[in-house]
RNA sequence: GGGGCGUUAGCUCAGUCGGUAGAGCAGUUGGCUUUUAACCAAUUGGUCGUGCGUUCAAGUCGCACACGCCCCA
């Protein structure tokens, strides 16, 4: 029902007389229309044709979709695969069609079935035999040539956006292109999808803060995840060597261009591979993405270009501090000290009493991930900051983990996966005690995880990368509202 | 959390020095009826984000708040 106080504009009032005229005659909202082509289809086939060849084919077609433009008695439709247009021309109906079709407006939903023909001008269309309206719009469409540029609207009222916006659309056609692709490609590797909870008693599988709900029947707390990847290599326990999970994780943090409270993450775990082996498959699958969505290895974002045929730049953590903030000694990365000293240099901004990997770290995020333009694999990361990856053989202070940084961004996290029950043990006990000492982002302690690799856990590299950064990057957008339909949006305050 | 910018008709936008609000599209009426941002004529439409203040007078100046965008932490 329409709220009293509503006051409606008097665009929406004249629309809404027509609809109670329609009703007063016949069903408004008839659902019988047989649509039997597409715009696109129909252009596709015919388009070859010449004016005298249609006439002689006698083609007859029926479409429906929405009014975008009226031209005289040239109306264009708008369906799910394009637009047509349809020969309308009110002289040639009695006088109550001709009525009808006068009170059509922009927006109105109807179905036309009749005969293919080519203008004068070569377009081809439809010659409406019948027609008729199937929805009528109550609202007016926003400005036919400039579409919805106002950024809240389009995000808040998606709807719209996609009715007038076709750049909008292909971008969620290119998502949903990208993900069918991504599970083609990890079922041709023998990949197996599946779903693991979303609900937790124990947040795990980041450092991150989580939602909070409660379970009424069972009077308990619970967390949406932040990540899925103490159940999958529970599975990889059970013995799924190879498992997927394309699915929605939840952070309790602030928003921004790029992050979303609730967010896409692909995470995949291979038994019997290293990290090193994750990064050659990582390459293999930006590649193929590349040439499938825009038909080239090279991609454009945002006023770079990035040529993914080439192999990904490789740079351990302190390289990478080294090369962009001018650091040539090694000694700066020798001992506590000297990393709280280096920092200071820097003018990063840390707490007094993180460890040195944790500085180290913030030396990073805050200096040097946004210069990194070209795709790179950043690696060596340390210990204290990666409590479920596994131990360099060589130097205990680091894991054998990678990130992937692209224009200044993470897309992508992966590490040969820590399967030693008591190094794990420990490391959650390590997280368990910053937790107390008030980091709210630090790992619960997860009992049934241990007690899972301590049936053994095979050797395993495991990897998540960040599905809407990923669109982001392969449709050029520069905030991740744009390529999330309904991205997450203050509530507007009820003016009264 | 801090800073900057924005919010005017259904949509896209102007609005000068503070002096009673304008265009295009959409809409309405009529014409035209193989057009291409269709065209021609006439015409309707405004809590200027919200609130408070300064002033004879506020879309315009000040303060607060809301929402959005950008930058920084």
């Amino acid at each position: 029902m329409i709220e009293e106080n509503q006051d409606e504009n008097k665009l929406i009032a004249q629309r809404r007389e027509k609809l109670t005229a329609i009703r007063a005659k016949r069903v408004a909202f008839p659902n019988g229309f047989i649509k039997e082509d597409t715009s696109t289809d129909l252009i596709e086939k015919y388009e070859t044709k010449t004016k005298e060849e249609l006439e002689g084919l006698a083609v007859t077609a029926a479409i429906a979709g929405r009014i975008i433009r009226m031209r005289g008695p040239f109306v264009v439709l708008q369906d799910g695969s394009g637009q047509m247009q349809i020969y309308l021309n009110n002289k040639s109906y009695s006088d109550e069609q001709a009525e009808e079709i006068k009170a059509f407006d922009l927006g109105d939903i109807i179905g036309v079935h009749g005969e293919i023909f080519k203008t004068g001008k070569g377009e081809l269309t439809l010659r409406a035999g019948t027609f008729e309206l199937l929805t009528k719009s109550l609202r007016p469409l926003p400005d036919k040539h400039k579409g919805l540029t106002d950024t809240e609207m389009r995000y808040r009222q998606r709807y719209v956006d996609l009715i007038v916006n076709e750049e909008s659309r292909k971008i969620f056609q290119t998502r949903s292109r990208i993900m069918r692709l991504i599970r083609q490609y990890f079922e041709s590797l023998d990949f197996m999808e599946v779903e693991t909870p979303m609900m937790q008693v124990i947040p795990g599988g980041a450092t991150a803060r989580p939602f909070i709900t409660h379970h009424n029947a069972l009077d308990q707390e619970m967390y949406l995840r932040v990540a899925p990847e103490l159940f999958l290599k529970r599975l990889v326990v059970g013995g799924f060597e190879r498992v997927f999970e394309l699915n929605r994780n939840f952070r309790n943090e602030g928003l921004s261009t790029r992050h979303n409270p609730e967010f896409t993450m692909l995470e995949f775990y291979q038994a019997y591979a290293r990290y090193q082996d994750l990064m050659d498959l990582t390459e293999d699958l930006f590649r193929k993405i590349a040439i499938e969505i825009g038909g080239s290895s090279k991609v454009s974002f945002q006023g770079s270009e990035y040529d993914f045929a080439e192999p990904f730049a490789r740079l351990s953590v302190t390289d990478s501090i080294k090369k962009y903030c001018s650091v040539v000694d090694d000694a700066a990365f020798a001992s506590t000290e000297s990393v709280v000293a280096l920092a200071n240099s820097l003018d990063v901004h840390f707490d007094e009493n993180w460890s040195k990997g944790k500085v180290l770290m913030e030396i990073f995020d805050q200096k040097v991930e946004a210069q990194i333009d070209q795709p790179t694999f950043i690696t060596e990361y340390p210990i204290e900051v990666s409590p479920l990856a596994r131990r360099n053989e060589q130097n205990p202070e680091i894991t054998d983990r990678f990130e992937l940084i692209i224009g200044g961004r993470e897309l992508a996290n992966g590490f040969s996966e820590l399967n030693d029950p008591e190094d794990q043990a420990e490391r959650f006990k390590e997280q368990v005690a910053q937790k107390d000492s008030g980091d709210s982002e630090a790992m619960h302690f997860d009992h049934d995880y241990v007690t899972a690799l301590e049936y053994g856990m095979p050797p395993t590299a495991g990897e998540g990368i960040g599905i809407d950064r990923l669109v982001m990057l392969f449709t050029d957008s520069a905030s991740i509202k744009d390529v999330l339909l309904f991205p997450h949006m203050r509530v507007q305050q009820d003016p009264t």
